[in-house]
DNA sequence: ATAGGGTTAG
């Protein structure tokens, strides 16, 4: 009805692209194409854009297949998908690392006579560096854009600057930030993206260069450089600092989306302080926030750390009726609750439930089951899944070695803790005290001197 | 398409 009145003006499909937008934009897709209709039987045609948020639509929150089905009905009512549509499917593909869809795409778009554009370049860019394909995204880069006759934007650096910062190449990062201050002025989301990097990196000081660099710059910080500053503040275990901060913050108005709010919760979480971690949990839905499975997943955690399983239980139940999908922190937390909740049996069988619904092993995952193990006192057990593991990290020798310590395994514990300095595998040096001390004290002088002696090589070899 | 929130060792 509102349409049949605005048709009038000549705005019609203007203003059903707006509504089709909020629609979209709020997972209401069945009323999208409701008002599609409604708006066709009006006589007021939707046009490519129309589609083309559609298409965004089914993208997030439906899938590519539904989002490619809508090209057929395009031109089925004779409109021609365009770059942009194209784009947001890129953007869908690559969103899920469905890497062959993005280049299926590519091709199907040339075959249509449309041209990638930056945008496009800069998804599959993207695409590229999160399946560690880093070869392939420099080829983009320094090959694909200029046979295309297209050069590096802003946004392209973006990109670059946050995947090189991922990758742990921070000071390539920063090479790369100078390269694009000679060509653009850096937005504050440069800014984020380096200060982000760098904090992560524990370049603390360089981090904070970077954040009066911004300012100079004539940016203010926004929301995203206070929460990653609060984080390092946690991560540094400036608890104090980073709560200051975050009073801070809620004075200036900057943690309207809930984001600085699980930071603070997971921090005072760590530290036992669960009581408070709850009163913010409270304060975030007082404010009117739904959870969302983040949400969900702090709250699990904090219930499962005072040990209220019935809560646990419940709180399970209400995500499920959701409809609410449990990601990889749902069943990491899970399965490292049932550990420390003294359940290993239900957490190994929770594990083994994981790879039966298809969640691919998650190393974080592993981590925890492992440790587990080791001080539920299945030491075997744990070595045995310890062994079969892919891909391991700092955390998961740190807890191994400090295992084997408790365990009075020194000589093991000392051979696993020089594999990591060979490996260049950064261990704290608490790993380290234990196992010397441990040799020491079992009297197995000619091996600590000995492990000693190799770790300081290495220390060597490493600068 | 690109920035910040939630899981693990000591």
């Amino acid at each position: 009805m509102v349409l049949g009145l605005v048709k009038f003006t000549g705005l019609s499909t203007r203003l059903l692209n707006i509504c089709v937008h909020s629609l979209c934009k709020f997972r209401k897709i069945e009323k999208a194409e409701t008002l599609i209709t409604d708006g066709i039987r009006l006589g007021v045609s939707p046009d490519v854009v129309t589609y083309n948020t559609l298409i965004t639509g089914y993208c997030r929150f439906v899938g590519i297949e539904e989002a490619y089905a809508v090209t057929r009905r395009m031109r089925d009512a004779g409109i021609r998908p365009d770059v942009a549509t194209y784009n947001s499917l890129i953007a869908g593909a690559a969103r899920r690392l469905m890497l062959d869809r993005v280049l299926y795409l590519f091709d199907e778009m040339l075959e249509w006579g449309l041209y990638p554009d930056l945008w496009s370049y800069n998804t599959l860019m993207c695409c590229y560096f999160k399946l560690g394909k880093q070869d392939e995204a420099f080829r983009v880069l320094y090959k694909d854009l200029r046979l295309a006759g297209l050069s590096p934007g802003p946004d392209t650096y973006n990109v670059l600057l946050d995947a090189l910062c991922k990758c742990g190449y921070v000071d390539d990062a920063l090479e790369m930030f100078r390269e694009m201050q000679s060509r653009f002025k850096p937005g504050l989301m440069t800014y984020n993206i380096l200060i982000n990097g760098l904090c992560k990196a524990r370049r603390v000081g360089t981090a904070k260069w970077m954040l009066t660099e911004l300012k100079r710059s004539g940016y203010t910080p926004n929301a995203v450089t206070y929460t990653t500053i609060l984080k390092l503040y946690f991560k540094t275990r400036r608890i104090r600092r980073g709560l200051e901060l975050f009073l801070e913050m809620k004075r200036e108005g900057y943690t309207y989306d809930g984001y600085a709010y699980f930071a603070v919760v997971s921090a005072l979480v760590k530290t036992g302080r669960t009581k408070e971690a709850f009163e913010y949990m409270q304060e975030l839905v007082r404010n009117g926030r739904r959870h969302d499975i983040v949400s969900y997943n702090t709250l699990l955690n904090l219930y499962f750390r005072e040990g209220d399983l019935d809560a646990v239980d419940d709180l399970l139940g209400e995500i499920e009726r959701k409809g609410m999908k449990a990601d990889e922190y749902t069943h990491t937390i899970i399965v490292n609750g049932l550990l420390r909740t003294g359940q290993t049996r239900r957490a190994e069988k929770h594990f083994v439930s994981m790879g039966e619904m298809g969640i691919g092993l998650n190393l974080v995952t592993c981590n925890c089951l492992v440790d587990g193990l080791c001080k539920a006192g299945h030491v075997d057990r744990a070595l045995r899944l310890f062994e079969s593991m892919e891909v391991k990290d700092e955390y998961t020798y740190t807890c191994v070695v400090h295992n084997l310590c408790k365990e009075t395994r020194f000589v093991c514990a000392s051979k696993l803790l020089l594999s990591c300095y060979s490996k260049g595998i950064k261990i704290p040096s608490s790993a380290r005290r234990a196992v010397l001390s441990g040799l020491r004290m079992s009297g197995c002088y000619g091996e600590a001197r000995m492990a000693k002696a190799k770790m300081k090589l290495a220390q060597v070899g490493d600068s």
